[in-house]
DNA sequence: CGTCGCGAAACTTTCGAAAAAAAGCGTTTT
DNA sequence: AAAACGCTTTTTTTCGAAAGTTTCGCGACG
């Protein structure tokens, strides 16, 4: 549909989100091939494709309605965010999950958590913090899912779960710190995933916690919140999750779909 | 050309490269499109491509004498790697450069070079060692590129550069910072790049230095010459280089190729 | 018996062309 | 004169099919 012509505004100049100089955009397009990318990297945080799984262009073609080209560059880019692999001249696969990794990855992810939320801190605004107010708003509205709840309950939690962490390190003036830790992020929300489909503790509130230290403006307390956030995370999800162990990388035994 | 027939080898399984475990490789794939992927990130870095730069396919399809497609899988790597840019329905560029950008990413990479460096030198091998012996010298054989030396020269300077600073932190254990330190000092290349080419003053042999202090095993010396390595050539880019300002991301005018 | 070799089937990779948008331009209108 | 319109010309995006590689299976050989 060619809105373009259509929409032509009678201005020259269309306002234009701010691009925040230089690194780079959460990833970029608006195309056809963009909504593929988005569509491919939610299923593969919410483990809908499986870790290891093969991803052959046959399934997928049928799956996301699309054609091999625009598949293999959403593809292309998985690759460059470690959620998928690829090797040589066999393809694509979902890249691994490991105990290993996800230790790695949270190390690191403190640091850049509190590195950003400290920023982010120190240049708050006004609507800086409505964001906050208003996405733990729409956290809190939903209940912490629980195993057996649907799948799509689960991912509304999780969209809102995101976009809270996100409103807090808003003000960050450091886009490559930014960069980084969205990536991380993305990273951890597959373990959480599965931290969640087995867990069987439940955690006090410590999302509200860290709303009101970082509106108070007390950075060593929500650095020191946030961190004990994540680290409660990895312990939890070493512990109770059973097929993580150190060693599960091993090629799983191959998955057919359907 | 149909190697691989021809050469089966005798045993079932050849040897191959032990994949690290989990984040992601150095890139992928060992193919044609990623030929092409290495030759345009070279030329982004060394700056043959310029920031802002548009990368339109006809003219592209003609310098790398390949497809569209193939094309657009590299770009799409490049883009993730902030390498490039795209927007909605028109194309490819250069990604920009300005000072704020280099400023921040440095200061990041002051965090994880001397994190992965520290942690290298905590694990380090023979090996380890032999490989920063062999690629220092290989580094030291080429005097540091003057301004008006032919690019092939600084490429392969570049390149030598490169192989030294990986070989010293190679040993290091977390995969997940050795990816993100990789990326950071891929583009700081780019910056790197245009001081090379403007630099008026030399510095003394500051990789020696750092070559000693690792062998030794000293983790507090290296790790303070490796911070000063960097913010060195900040200061010298910032003071150097004209056309860097901190506004210099406005669109450059139109760089038509050739 | 295991394994080596050959051929068929399944998949991946690459390509160029058709479809869709955007940019460029001269003309008309207010 | 500046803005608006409709046309043509680039440029991007998407697609399906041809070419090339790997995997699988079956029969022959050591």
């Amino acid at each position: 549909m060619p809105t373009a012509r259509i929409l032509k505004m009678p201005l020259g100049t269309v306002e234009r989100a701010a691009a925040t100089t230089a690194p780079q955009d959460v990833l970029s397009e608006g195309a056809a091939t963009f909504d593929i990318l988005r569509q491919m990297r939610e299923d593969i945080l919410c483990c809908v494709l499986k870790p290891d799984q093969r991803l052959r262009f046959g399934d997928l073609r049928q799956r996301y309605k699309t054609s091999v080209g625009t598949l293999r560059e959403a593809l292309s880019h998985l690759v460059s965010e470690g959620l998928a692999r690829t090797e040589a001249g066999r393809g694509f696969a979902v890249a691994p999950i490991s105990l290993a990794d996800f230790l790695d990855l949270s190390e690191l992810r403190v640091y850049l958590e509190t590195r950003t939320l400290a920023d982010a801190i120190r240049h708050g605004t006004d609507s800086w913090e409505a964001e906050i107010v208003s996405s733990y708003f729409l956290l809190s509205k939903l209940a912490p899912p629980k195993t057996d709840d649907p799948v799509s309950v689960k991912r509304e939690w999780g969209k809102r779960h995101k976009r809270f962490h996100d409103a807090l390190v808003a003000t960050c003036t450091s886009p490559w710190s930014l960069h980084f830790r969205s990536e991380l992020f993305d990273q951890a929300r597959r373990y959480h995933w599965l931290t969640m489909i087995h867990a069987r503790s439940r955690r006090r509130n410590e999302h509200l916690d860290l709303r009101d230290a970082v509106l108070a403006r007390d950075i060593d307390a929500s650095c020191a919140l946030i961190e004990r956030h994540i680290r409660t995370t990895v312990e939890q999800a070493a512990s109770e999750v059973p097929g993580l162990t150190m060693e599960s990388g091993r090629r799983a035994r191959r998955t057919r779909s359907r």
